[in-house]
DNA sequence: CATGAATGAGGTTTCATTCAT
DNA sequence: TATGAATGAAACCTCATTCAT
């Protein structure tokens, strides 16, 4: 759960005040929009503050640059993200391997797919070298969810199960942001649940057959 | 097999006489070398130029605008992975799934391997927004490569093959890129076929034998 | 009176604090000063702002461009000599047709003259094709100021009014222009409402008893 | 006749040879066109090259920059022009004032009007700085040959010679650039003619009264 | 002589950031 | 605290001119 942020990009205010709040969720949400209708080399300060509905300047006493801006709301999503699979694994637990992939890859699409528009938005981002370190940790976190889970699977063994888990999450990842940024067809965005877990478990039994 | 470019993403000249090819060549290699060494944001036509030992003129002299120049590189790297792709998949019509998947990952995987610096710098470039359309009918491409490949196999039948195609690509694309982005160690990179043949394999078997 | 801005041309702000007023009005008199000392060719923006003693910057909060900023200068000054012949013509309705000619040569010449270095600067200016949209709006404007005076003159009715008034229009504006652009000698300056008098009334005259 | 051309506008060759001759109309028509079709800021040396079927480097064999392309083009205009008035004014010495005015705007509005296009890009041209000095000599000269006309008049006598045939000169030249830069309807550029007459003439004759 | 690739100074414009109000 | 005018470094791109072929 813990991704030490650079002190460069931490936020300036602890913002626990119900203003503060206020302003820096429309903040947030402000970059998010100016990301998908401008794309990256259009998002600057002053237009996020503008759709924001305040002052560049009070943007900066909220985040001491651009740079941390964008880091916190990639934070925010990915932190999202690395929650709803560390619950989902939690809870599968000794569960027979079909379960554990149903239940995973359903948390997974579920939470990508409920703000569907803040992950476009913010594959265009993650990019941007500053934030590969923020992405790496939060893969990090997760492998190791899936690590524990895939230990303890009713059904199944692994040799390597880093490898595993990493692949498990890859597959999971690659197709779907693939789908998302290509802007796929809703047909295929309503298959890619079912797709996903055949996709997985097809993997996962392959290798845990290797034993 | 031709993606129509944009007209204002066209190159300039078509760059026939030797010195102009030495140019151009040089121009992409320096793009790419930026790329990798200073990031997008550090990628100016300038920086570019002087890498490739040339004036910021000779520059605009190939390319009308920053953008051409960054979509001729990603179209060539493009290309390059459509050709790998289509040559392999036509070689195994006809043959059993195991050989299908065997062949084409490997060709996959080499073609984006052998110019690891290349792919990885490239994918930093790739969310540019005016890239998506080059993106996808590359896509397009494959995926039609790849579906008229598996309607022959000769031991498997799909009922839907466009979306069974499309998730075979994006179960190749997307681990693959997770890794190359993620600067994986190097255990991980040489797992990387052996794991994706199983990954697709697992996949598109448990499809066929939905039939 | 109003003469619709494209829009690409619109100014940025309006400029209603104090402090904007004047940064706009240094930045007016600034691309006068430039255009006469230094020419077309080396009107640049950076000097406009330099002369101005503000920074680029800030001369793009109000104008988008620099066409932009020519056209706002050029539009002030075509204003206020619009503004002179519309009440000057007004105020000798139904008058004998030699004080409608006094009165309006009048009235032009000083608006023209009152800030020669002005009117000099802006014919400079004036062939940046986008203007001619702006010069010829005016032109219709004053046409009709014209044509509607010599209308109701007590001495004099014209065939063709609308081609009256456009001859009168050019002799006043032709002579005039050569004159300032040509650097007339003082001698010339001083004798020239006297001789636009003349070249009007004798036109006007002839124009007049051809009935 | 003469007027001595500033050394570093001076052409590089005579141009003596046929070939050379063709080549440098060639790269006069072209610089007109692109003048008309493109604008003041897009008259580029490649492009004039370019239209005039020559390269670049060929066209910096007849001048030697720019400036001294245009001032060519320039001269050349404005030969035919003063040579058109002059021939006129000489053929009508010791005529009535009537025919004298005809003769001599029929002159000048056949020049002008006979290659409409050229006039047009010209006047675009003629406020570049460095043309000044060749326009007011032009003016000079054509005032000397209406001067020395009018001073022969059958049937008037003027105080002020210089000064009248200054007006008259920039009566006829005035409202016909205003028609032609302002791509005046075809209806009144037939009327021109009649009209020029009729202003110089309503203008001499009061002129001329006044003894 | 002709060509056109190469040059690079310099022009236009943007945008992250500051700070007086 | 909030505002938004001002800043100026730095990005993109053009184009007159040269010179090796």
């Amino acid at each position: 759960m813990s991704m030490p942020t650079p002190r460069a990009l931490k936020p300036r205010k602890q913002a626990q005040q119900a203003r503060s709040l206020v302003t820096v969720d429309a903040v947030f949400e402000a970059a998010i929009q100016v990301l998908l209708s401008e794309g990256v080399p259009r998002l600057t300060t002053t237009r996020v503050a503008e759709r924001a509905g305040v002052s560049v300047g009070t943007l900066y006493q909220y985040f001491p640059n651009k740079q941390a801006l964008l880091y916190a709301v990639l934070q925010r999503h990915l932190s999202r993200v690395g929650d709803a699979v560390e619950v989902a694994a939690r809870s599968v637990h000794h569960a027979p391997l079909a379960t554990m992939v149903n239940v995973v890859v359903e948390a997974f699409v579920r939470v990508k797919t409920e703000r569907v528009d803040e992950a476009r938005a913010l594959y265009r981002v993650a990019s941007e070298l500053d934030t590969v370190e923020l992405v790496k940790s939060v893969g990090l976190r997760s492998n190791a969810d899936l690590s524990a889970m895939l230990d303890t699977a009713a059904d199944a063994r692994f040799d390597d199960l880093a490898l595993t888990a990493y692949m498990f999450s890859a597959a999971m990842v690659g197709p779907t942001r693939a789908m998302l940024e290509g802007s796929a067809p809703p047909k295929l965005l309503r298959a890619l649940r079912g797709q996903l877990v055949s996709l997985c478990l097809g993997y996962l039994e392959r290798e845990a057959s290797r034993r």
